[in-house]
DNA sequence: TCCAAAATGTAGCATATGCTACGTTTCTAT
DNA sequence: ATAGAAACGTAGCATATGCTACATTTTGGA
């Protein structure tokens, strides 16, 4: 009794982590629905049929919930890229153009509205969306190296940030 | 002496008229570089040197100003279109890709930043979000009729609708 | 000069929100 | 069956934020 919970560290065993998973999972989906990251945690909880509680007890804090969510999102497109993403090293006027021409597809809308939420807030500096918007910008560019067919890697990650800026 | 202020209704002065607009770009311009609608009044004056108590003088409350910040944007943009502005009525993807080159115009990236916030906002239902958006979107399409060459009113409405939609 | 209106400061209220303290119920392993 | 862990509820705190009440200072016209 009094398992003085204190509402600390999450729990760790393998049945939570895999509630945690779906809970996170169902968060990305709210976020999709509704493109919000500012949401309260009462709210976000309701929809999900739980309590701001609950929430807390399987995230850290809202950071981390946060981030979490944002990662399945990531993940989910991911997933969308490897089925329509063109194999090889390309010019870089080509993989611009793919790539522009996959985030033009309708389907990634509620997607790019995400991004351009955490983008926005992150570069006004906002926790912690500005740590997650440099992870994001991250493993843009990375993707896109990898698509590059230059030489030398220091070139390669040039035009790819040139690449991703001209997108944005 | 307790001129009792109760801080109510704005003054209506000339003098007032004059600040107040002042404010007001001056809140655009805040807007425009940090690509905020959502600031605390608290931080928005602090920026601007004065009080949210003085805020709430020259405004009825934030809704009023936010629409006001936001209606000197659109009026700062409607310069610039009337200077790009291609005369004449033309045939729809015309009228699609002028618009679209128009958009992506680097000096309008803040605008684009806020014009995006705004939608975003406006179709989470958040006040007073969603009315200025559904102006904005039917100050818009007012401007893209105005330069189809469609015979008909309806049909006129129904294209400048779609465009808007494409662009977004 | 004098006074009313405009302008501004200070303090605080009501609500929202992230988060915590503390309790109870439910499950699970022995 | 029972003890301990996990899961969940309830209440509340601390802070932020929009906004108001009240007081004071500043200003412009008679």
């Amino acid at each position: 009794m009094t398992s003085s919970d204190s509402s600390h560290r999450p729990p760790s065993g393998p049945k939570s982590q895999a509630k945690r998973a779906a809970l996170t999972g169902r968060i990305a989906d709210v976020m999709l629905a509704e493109g919000l990251a500012g949401i309260p945690l009462r709210d976000l909880a309701a929809r999900l049929g739980t309590s701001d509680r609950m929430l807390l007890y399987y995230f850290e804090d809202k950071a981390e919930l946060v981030q979490a969510a944002v990662a399945a999102l990531a993940g989910r497109l991911d997933k969308v890229l490897e089925t329509s993403r063109v194999s090889g090293r390309r010019p870089p006027a080509q993989v611009m153009r793919d790539t522009a021409a996959f985030l033009a597809l309708p389907d990634l809308r509620p997607f790019r509205a995400v991004w351009a939420d955490i983008l926005a807030r992150g570069g006004r500096g906002e926790t912690p969306f500005a740590a997650i918007a440099r992870a994001q910008i991250e493993g843009a560019i990375a993707s896109l190296e990898e698509q590059l067919d230059l030489a030398d890697a220091a070139e390669r990650r040039r035009v790819a940030a040139a690449i991703l800026a001209a997108i944005e």
